[in-house]
DNA sequence: TGACCGATGAAT
DNA sequence: TTCATCGGTCAT
C-alpha cells in the first residue's frame, strides 16, 4: 500500500470566528506553501491576534481602510503579507466576517518538509533557527508581495489540520510599545517547542 | 512627492 | 540591549 500524504486542508469556515480563537486554534496546524513542484510546510507553534477596531498595533486600527489594509477588511481565510523595516515579510491569516479587519500573525513554525529548500532560502542550516521569527518563516518558505491576498483554500498557500499543542502558553505581544495594546495577553505558543521565537515578551520600562 | 516609520533580526 | 536598514505607506 502507497504512503500519500493527507492533507487536510482547513475550510474558510475555520478563519471566520473570533481571532483570539483562531490564533490559538491554529497552533499545530501546518502551513504549507507550494513553490513549483516542492512543497514547503511547517507546524505553526506561535501566532499574535490583531484587532482591528480596538487595537492600537493593528494595522487597521481604528477600523482604518487603506489599499494596504482593504483585504484586513475581507472575509477571514485570506492571506495578509506585508513588508517591514525595508527588509521582512510577515505573514498573517486574516480572521472574522467580512467588515472586521482583524488578523493572526503567524511568528513561528517548526519545519517539516523542503527542509533542505529552507536552508538555502535562509542561508542557515540551524533547523532552531530556521522559522522561529515572522520575518524568518516568511523567507524560509519563499513567502513575499506575491503571496498577499490568496485565499488559503488554494493550491499555492494553505494551511492544514493538525492536533493542537499539549502546553500553550498565553501572553503579551512582541514589539509592541502602545500602552493600550503592550499588556494584552494576545500571544499564544506551543510551551513545548523549540521553534518560537526567542525574544521575551515586552514589558513596561 | 517625500517625510517618516516599523507586528525584525542578528550581533553583542 | 543596541542598531542597521530601506521600501512602502499615506498624508500632503
Amino acid at each position: 500500500m502507497r504512503k500519500i500524504p493527507l492533507r487536510r486542508k482547513l475550510p474558510l469556515s475555520f478563519y471566520v470566528r473570533p481571532t483570539e480563537e483562531v490564533a490559538k486554534g491554529l497552533l499545530g496546524k501546518v502551513l504549507v506553501h507550494r513553490m513549483g513542484r516542492e512543497l514547503l510546510s511547517g507546524r505553526i507553534v506561535e501566532t499574535e491576534a490583531y484587532l482591528g477596531a480596538k487595537d492600537p498595533a493593528c494595522h487597521s486600527y481604528p477600523n482604518r481602510r487603506t489599499a494596504r489594509t482593504s483585504i484586513l477588511f475581507g472575509p477571514g481565510g485570506y492571506s495578509y503579507v506585508y513588508f517591514i523595516y525595508g527588509v521582512y515579510y510577515c505573514f498573517n491569516v486574516v480572521t472574522e466576517q467580512e467588515g472586521v479587519g482583524e488578523a493572526v500573525l503567524v511568528r513561528a513554525l517548526e519545519p517539516l518538509e523542503g527542509i533542505e529548500k529552507m536552508k538555502k532560502l535562509r542561508s542557515t542550516s540551524r533547523l532552531e533557527s530556521l522559522c522561529s521569527g515572522p520575518g524568518k518563516l516568511c523567507q524560509a518558505l519563499g513567502i513575499g508581495r506575491k503571496e498577499n491576498g490568496l485565499p488559503l483554500n488554494g493550491d499555492r498557500l494553505w494551511i492544514e489540520d493538525g492536533p493542537a499543542p499539549e502546553r500553550v502558553i498565553t501572553c503579551t505581544r512582541i514589539g509592541i510599545a502602545q500602552p493600550e495594546a503592550r499588556d494584552l495577553p494576545l500571544r499564544f505558543y506551543d510551551a513545548d517547542s523549540p521553534h518560537v521565537s526567542k525574544r521575551s515578551p515586552t514589558h513596561r520600562k
